[in-house]
This record gives structure tokens, sequence and C-alpha cells, in this order.
DNA sequence: GGAACAGGTTAACCTATGTTAAGACGGTCT
DNA sequence: AGACCGTCTTAACATAGGTTAACCTGTTCC
């Protein structure tokens, strides 16, 4: 039998043990899939407090989880493709907060019955999906530590940091950078800033030459520079090993 | 058969779904815990990058998840009686934190052999077991909003809402308090602070009548406001029902 | 073309918080 | 008792970042 090349699915875990499923595996994870969608605008696909039966995978693009609190918007994750970004409501059944998608995405959808099918027959799938969820509180927390660490420049070098090696996990990180389709309205909610101040940062980054961010485009100028401002240990992104980019 | 009473595991999700789990299957999870041990000083239960193959629950005491940076220590969770805490390194293998004990505490310690065992076997206790790692990851979310949005005085108005409704759940909360064997320096590593500057906020928000912090034990001396101070919304933290103290 | 709009940019000013330094209080060890 | 130590406390000063208010692009829509 040849091997099958998974167009929604082959991203999942992609640079981070997906080696850990047989081939199998990743067959019934892609059947899994029952229905994908596509967004070109941003869309707020599932809402805080609504209560799922189906969790979303991203295939193409970028997604925000986002708290909004005193008419503000605080994004407390991003997502890339590969990432089963709500397979937390499989378990929580209603989220705390809102998963919207950033440019223009293509997502993938499962139903939690079908979760429940893979739980009673499929111990190591089971605790793969787990262990993507773990890989998220694990970036949850670095992000706390980003946040109670380090300055508005720090953080921005990080968050760029990250992405960068996140999408080099899945192919998507280019040489010397990677497409981002955020304002710096949307950086500044990242990262416990203003947009006034984020925009400082952001031409202090450009003018000292570590990373230059404009035009949906991010640019490393300097990474050794970019991970020091940043802080910045992939460790806690749990990757197989060294990056393609290295 | 009369019902068990779980010595060591009865606080488990207990507030929080607990009751998704059968009689037979809490008796499973007691039956888990293999070791128990106690420690009456601060003690490094896991050091970030060790590999594992056993994960520790709570029983009695505070535990913190710490990341240390350039010398400083950041708290980027903390833990509760009842709480799975390092359940996440059963997927994760190795973790990118600390785990140190708080005061006086008495951990479990249950086999991942034992975990892979339950995976295979018990779909409704693993997805419990899922369940409450996907609420540490809520609580993560949290906090990171907690950062973004909030100054100081509302950071440890947060933490102390926070706390006092999760030892609500397991029954340790009094009346318009409870005992927090913290020091000032420790709260500010984990508001992302210096101590400095927590002493200031602990002692307007005394002034202000709101909470009172000291000797180890915080006082709740006006509720409503210490939660519009802190912005508090406790859904974040998924109980069964209304407090026991509302 | 002009209006409307979203994003980016810059400046002046103000406040929350960090920094450094020093002293006070309460334990514990010898 | 005396010395030590961690914790708490306070003060003076410095600075990152928030706030408000403009203005400047480029784009879309009529």
């Amino acid at each position: 039998m040849t091997e099958r090349d998974y167009p929604l699915t082959r991203r999942f875990l992609q640079g981070r043990s997906r080696e850990a499923l047989s081939e199998r595996e990743k067959g019934i994870l892609e059947d899994l899939v029952e229905d994908v969608e596509r967004f070109t605008a941003p869309h707020v696909i599932l809402e805080r407090g609504d209560v799922v039966n189906r969790s979303t995978i991203l295939i193409e693009g970028m997604i925000a989880r986002i708290i909004a609190q005193d008419g503000k918007r605080h994004i407390v994750a991003l997502h890339v493709p590969g990432d089963f970004v709500d397979l937390h409501a499989f378990a929580l059944k209603r989220l705390d907060h809102d998963v919207v998608s950033i440019g223009t995405v293509q997502v993938g959808y499962v139903t939690h019955q079908s979760l429940n099918r893979v739980l009673e027959t499929e111990p190591n799938l089971s605790r793969i999906l787990w262990y993507s969820t773990l890989l998220d509180a694990a970036m949850h927390r670095e992000w706390i530590l980003k946040l109670e660490l380090l300055d508005a420049d720090g953080r921005l070098a990080h968050l760029c940091a990250e992405l960068w090696h996140r999408l080099d996990f899945v192919g998507l990180a280019g040489e010397n950078g990677f497409a981002l389709p955020l304002t710096q309205k949307e950086l500044s909610d990242a990262c416990g800033t203003t947009s006034i101040h984020m925009n400082r940062v952001v031409r202090k980054l450009r003018e000292s030459g570590i990373v230059d961010i404009s035009r949906g485009q991010v640019t490393i100028l300097d990474r050794a520079a970019l991970e020091r401002v940043g802080r910045f240990d992939a460790s806690y992104l749990y990757g197989d090993g060294p990056l393609k980019l290295t």
C-alpha cells in the first residue's frame, strides 16, 4: 500500500513527534475531519461560552484565541497550520475564550462523537491528542513567563522567535522570515501593550537591525540578537530536533 | 458495599465535575497512588528537563510551577490540594519548568505505567484526567489575560479571588479568607512585579479595605471590590455550580 | 476625483512601576 | 545576650509605558 499524504492533517504535530503516530493512526486522524471550511475575512469560529460538539483543526492560515474585556481584545494564544486549535473544547465542552480567524484561513471540523470513539479504541492516538493540548499549555506557560519577565521589546522579539520556530516545524518558515497577517494593534494585544507603544517597539527593533515587521511580513535581520532580546529558549516547544533553518 | 472515602484523591476535581466519575473509577484513581511523601521545607519535587516516569498529585499544601531566568524565579502556576500537578509530564515526559513545594505539603505519586493502563482500559477516566489538564490550560490563559490586562493591584486581587474560589471547591476556604504560605517576594513572582512594588500594593489593598494579606493569611475584607479590581469572572474555573461561600 | 476609513506614525505629557538604599521587625543559632 | 538572617517597610529617584491628540499614508467606495 502506498502511503497517503494526508492533505488535511499532515501538519498535525509535524516537527514535534508526529512520528509517534503509525500510518494507520495518521489515516484515522485524517478521516476524523468531516467537514472543511474556508474564511477570507476575520471570522469568529467559536464564541466564548458556546457549547460545542465538534473541534477545529487549523489547515491553513492563522487563528487567535481572544478574550475580550472592557472593550479591549486580548490575544492569549496564536495558532499556526497543523494546530488542533480547540481540541480543548472536546473535554471542556464550552470555552473560556473566542476563537477567531486571522487573514485567510482553512479549517477542518472533527465531531466529539468520533473523538469519543478514538478514546475508546485508540489509546496511542488518544495520548498523542492529549499531548498536543499539553503543548498548548506549555506555550501558555511560556507566555506567562514572557509577560512576567520581559519588557515590550523582549515580548515582541519572543513572539517573532516563537512563531518562526513553530512555522518552521510545519515547513512554512522562510529563510529569514515569515508571513504574519497581524496589525500592530493585534501585536500589541498579544504583548499586553498599547498599539502606540507597539509602534515604538516595532520601529526600535527595525532600527537596531534585529527584526523588520512590515506589510504582513516579518524579516529576521539578526537571529542571535532576536533570541537574546526575547530570552528565547525553544525547549518549551518540544520540537523533534534541530530546525531545518539552523 | 459502603462508599470508600478516598483519603488521597477525594479532592481531585472536587467542585469541578468530580461527579463525572463513577465510584468504581474513583476507586481506580485512588489505587493509582503508589507512594506518598511529605515535605516540610521548600523542596524541588521535579526539575525542569528531568525525564520522569511518574506524576504527582497534591494531597495537602501548596505547590508552585516555577521558571527561573536571569537569576529570578517566575511563578507560572499555583496548585492547591486535589490538583494533579504534573499529569502534564505523563505525555510530555520532561517538563519545561520546576515543580516546587511551598510550606508543608503532602504529595502522592502515580506511575506512568499505570496511567498507560488507564488509557487502554478506562476511556471515561482518561477523558476526565485529560480534562483536568485542560483546566490548567484554562487557568494559564486567564493568567495571560491578567498579565496583559491588569496593573499590579488588579493582578494581586485576581490572584486572591482565584485562590479563594479554588480552595472553596475543595473545602479549604474559610468564611472570609484562606491560608496562603507565600511571601511578598513570591506574590510578586506570581504577579510579574518587584517585591518592593508588591509591598506597596499589599498595603494599598489593605488600606482601601479590600483584602488583608499578612502572616500567611489572606482575609477578604470586601469581596465585591476585590472581584471588581481583579476583573474576576470565575467561569474559566469551570466550577460545578454556586460556591458554598456564596 | 473626493470622501471615508483603517492602519501607521509621531509628539507632549503623565503615571505606574523599577531601582537603589536603608532601616525595622522577628526568628534562630551559638 | 549577641549576631545573623530572611522578610517586611519606606523613601528618593529614574524610566518604561500609558494617554491624548494630531497627522499621514494607502485603499476602497461612490
